[in-house]
DNA sequence: CTGAAAGCGCTTACAG
DNA sequence: CTGAAAGCGCTTACAG
């Protein structure tokens, strides 16, 4: 009779495992394992077991209480780029491209993804329930104080934070050099330059200079990516000094109408971002200038869209997808100070040709 | 001296809140408030705990313990649509633009967001470290069983799964009726349809044929929108078994193609996925039949790409952004049986115009 | 094959 | 303001 009165209580709360244990008159030890090591439990003991649990509605044992003892969460946290919100980042193609490469990665092993945001001073880091972090481009490195103190294994992308840290990067000097070398090679030598701008606000103008200092323009991966662009210019008898830079934000839509001012007798654009990239494209041809003819774009990053613009996008393939999946092995295997460098490639499409013979 | 040995030895393992509390000679009690109360402990006291904590390379309160003790973990699963992985639902943007809004309501509630695989058999459901679900389109009611026993909250999205379960839905007859409702407004009477594949396979063609089964035409909604599609073809005179059928998965590049040859003198195609959509338009401009003046099209669903496609999509936005929201803001309540009906919308765009006048 | 006991790391009333 | 005690739900050696 109390035995009644209990159950009903009980279902009306949570059922627990000493609950079914008591229902089912065997040890807690016993009902545990009837889910954890079925196979040790003899078969009708465990059938006894299991039909007490499903009649008592119970979903099996508790994460909770499992984690605690078990020590193991399987999953990893993915740090968004920047200081975004979560929907914020998910607007990015490249870093949902990333994204799916850290699912590769999960997927075969079991883990599942946390979403988290880069918000600095939230105890996210420090209270996440994970097994390891991925920081997705940051230069925040106070960011990573949390997770080391905490000793879970992560990776930190496109940022080389020491030998003792897991990086996954992608040579983005060289990628901006193959852009532009790309078109030198075609014979273009007037351009102009879109750069990227983390965080909002206006468009900036930098407008030719000499000894201009680009170290301002962008973080350290797009201070990279100007620096290769410098070395390609340099090889084909230019100076990045006298070509107009406009830094903007990828969805910014004055951006492109205030390059193509500021430069405007170029034949070629580079952009560090594809959107801004596919922006220029567009407004060139808003303008009556001809993509390739009159005007070649090259952009950054291979997003969707790039394929889809009208001509096609030439860009730089910069390997989000294998970045993911490497970060992702990387903290997987409870790794530490594992570096790996990808190499982008330049995917050659129809928004480039040979400079017009006037 | 004994201290010391033990301090080191504390440090190489992982420190816990009790190895503060035995260095800083305070109780448990009070280490833990520190952390998680401060207001609670003398100030001179709290800055010598957290003296100690500092020292000791304390990374805070272990989530894992603190979980079981508080009860709240503070984020909700996200399960995929179809059986695919997360790698794969990730390439779907419509399923990372309904992501987007999940993200906008964990943002604001503080709340992070897990992305778990809709396999079915695993034990991802009942062994997942969240308060709640989100079952993005399924109709595999077996995967609510476990989420039911854990009495967690949840939604589901786009299948009314009965009045004690949130759900949030589009009302996808409406949306399809409005694209082909627009497309006989604008004259025109000869058609093809995409219809919508869930996993892999080849493109399937359903010729004309009165009677023809539409039931066996994709999931629930996708036989919803064809109703819907069906009632805007009976409105303007025409039955939509005369209307050849191919149904594909978004990305299969032979069902354009496919299509365009089984209705040859369609002067309209409403196509149920926007990828699809755009595959049509590609392909028939490759057959030299314009779009819009010889050719009208329209999709379901505005992804960013229906925007920068040549001439841009007229297509129905599904609001998946919405939908996330309000499916995030009932679990993270904690609701139950709360029911949201989001009506679609036609876009109109440059891909539709008035039937060829021969 | 089964069960009694200890403990994963923390928090929370409660008593002082 | 501080501390002793109980317990969140589970698993894991270990003894039988």
């Amino acid at each position: 009779m109390t035995q009644i009165f209990f159950w009903r209580f009980e279902v009306q709360m949570a059922v627990r495992l000493i609950d079914v244990a008591r229902v089912a008159k065997v040890s807690r030890s016993t009902a545990s394992n009837v889910f954890a090591n079925p196979v040790r439990v003899r078969p009708k003991l465990r059938e006894r077991v299991e039909e007490v649990a499903k009649a008592m509605g119970y979903a099996g044992p508790d994460p909770k209480g499992r984690i605690l003892r078990a020590g193991k969460i399987n999953s990893i946290g993915v740090v968004g780029p920047g200081r975004w919100s979560v929907s914020d980042i998910l607007r990015s193609p490249v870093f949902v491209q990333f994204l799916q490469g850290v699912a590769l990665a999960c997927d075969e092993a079991g883990a599942t993804i946390v979403l988290l945001p880069d918000v600095p001073g939230s105890r996210g880091i420090s209270s996440a329930l994970v097994d390891g972090f991925i920081f997705s481009l940051t230069e925040q490195l106070e960011q990573l104080e949390p997770a080391r103190l905490r000793r879970l294994p992560f990776a930190i992308v496109d940022f080389d934070a020491g030998p003792d840290v897991n990086a996954v990067m992608v040579d983005a000097r060289a990628g901006a050099k193959a852009a532009v070398a790309h078109l030198t090679g075609l014979g273009h030598c007037r351009f102009g330059i879109m750069a990227f701008q983390r965080g909002a606000g206006p468009p900036m103008l930098f407008p030719p200079a000499a000894g201009r200092d680009l170290a301002k323009v962008g973080i350290l991966i797009d201070q990279e990516k100007l620096a290769g662009a410098a070395e390609a210019f340099a090889d084909a008898g230019l100076n990045i000094d006298d070509i107009a830079i406009v830094q903007a934000e990828p969805w910014d839509k004055t951006a492109a109408p205030l390059l193509l001012d500021a430069a405007p007798g170029a034949t070629a654009i580079f952009s560090l971002s594809a959107m801004q990239a596919i922006a220029v494209i567009r407004e060139a041809q808003r303008r009556g200038i001809n993509v390739p003819a009159d005007l070649s774009v090259v952009g950054f990053n291979d997003i969707p869209e790039a394929l889809l613009c009208n001509p096609p996008l030439t860009t730089i393939d910069s390997r989000p997808i294998e970045k993911g999946r490497i970060a992702a092995e990387f903290v997987l295997a409870g790794d530490h100070g594992r570096h790996h460098v990808l190499t982008p490639r330049l995917i050659v499409r129809g928004s480039t040709a040979r400079v017009p013979s006037r």
